[in-house]
DNA sequence: GTCTATAAGTAGATAGAC
DNA sequence: GTCTATCTACTTATAGAC
């Protein structure tokens, strides 16, 4: 079947990009790990080039969802919060999960590539609409903060103790924290973690 | 001049791995950039390995220096503050500031440095240094975050408008709040800003 | 200290058989 | 769809002249 190698020439390509880099994983080892020759690998995709794109617009497809979702709100701070809560679901699904990391950690390697553009590009919409256009600047930066924080917490929580939903619980009320200034109420939290178990 | 060729060598090599990546950077681009050939610069360094080595030593030494004044403290919220605005000076030192976002761009690819797993040891071991042993996960999440906030302002404010005084106030400001959950003063963020403008 | 020349290997990519 | 074989263009690294 022509779509069950492809797909698995992204899983593959996509856990060495995150293992070793994209730079230093070469199409060979793809091929190798796949039990493929490397000639096989360009009859799916055109160019190395064209298996990251494939990855990475996955990612944009889901920053786009969030934004025209965010772009019909009103701005207050429930929507914020609200907003918080639909980011981190969304960082959940550990297909997206994994795409992440492999942006995150290859953002040098793939600076100039179109996908890599439009992402930085969204993400910087998505705080643009988190915040008002007066906003002083330290407002401004503690709410990109909130968002950017629920990244962090991704690979933090990596090696501190406790269980996987004590993790992304306290990654989430952290960020929450962030957010309000550490007005939000102990119910707030709650209400919004519960949504969060649901999704999971 | 020994010492001259070697630096530069070194300069000049940071500033390619920041801007296209540590394996997307090839002796001959470095060696052509300053001059020379390619042999020279294996006059300086045996291996390109070696220049990663002596550029990411300084970053080491910087995190070590600050390990060891922070473990000669008692763990208190205002050495905890003390410590946050350390760290932000020794961010703003220009020449630390390029070999760290050389560090963090290139994760990935320097993973298995000894150097590198030696910053990341000590970058944990700060973040235990300003946490209690008992304390619970959120809150020692949201100080490790007020730490990382500190990367993330260096980059969040190359965008965003305002003086680079500014920008650097309002990185520390948020820092601040993110650490102490809101709860810091006015008093204490203006008096922590005046040392930290002091130092720049 | 810097050069020329070259070794030895790997990369991404293609042509054409099956 | 996958193969073998091959091309071109690099790469890191070394030997030895000046």
């Amino acid at each position: 079947m022509r779509e069950d190698t492809r797909s698995r020439i992204q899983e593959i390509a996509l856990k060495l990009f995150i293992e070793q880099g994209y730079e230093a994983t070469s199409l060979r080892e793809i091929a190798e790990e796949l039990g493929v020759t490397k000639a096989a690998l360009y009859y799916h995709f055109k160019t190395k080039e064209d298996i990251v794109a494939s990855l990475a617009e996955m990612r944009v497809n889901e920053i786009h969802e969030l934004l025209d979702w965010l772009r019909l709100q009103p701005r207050s701070p429930e929507v914020r919060r609200e907003f918080l809560v639909r980011y981190a679901v969304q960082l959940e699904s550990s297909r997206h999960q994994e795409i992440m990391r492999f942006l995150e950690r290859n953002q040098t390697a793939l600076r100039d590539h179109p996908t890599m553009v439009r992402t930085r590009e969204l993400m910087l919409e998505l705080v643009e609409e988190i915040n008002e256009p007066g906003d002083p600047l330290p407002l401004r930066l503690r709410r990109a903060m909130a968002l950017f924080s629920l990244h962090a917490g991704m690979w933090l929580s990596e090696r501190d103790a406790g269980t996987r939903e004590e993790k992304r619980g306290a990654t989430l009320q952290v960020a929450l924290e962030i957010l309000d200034g550490q007005e939000s109420d102990e119910v707030t939290v709650k209400a919004a973690m519960e949504r969060f178990g649901a999704a999971g």
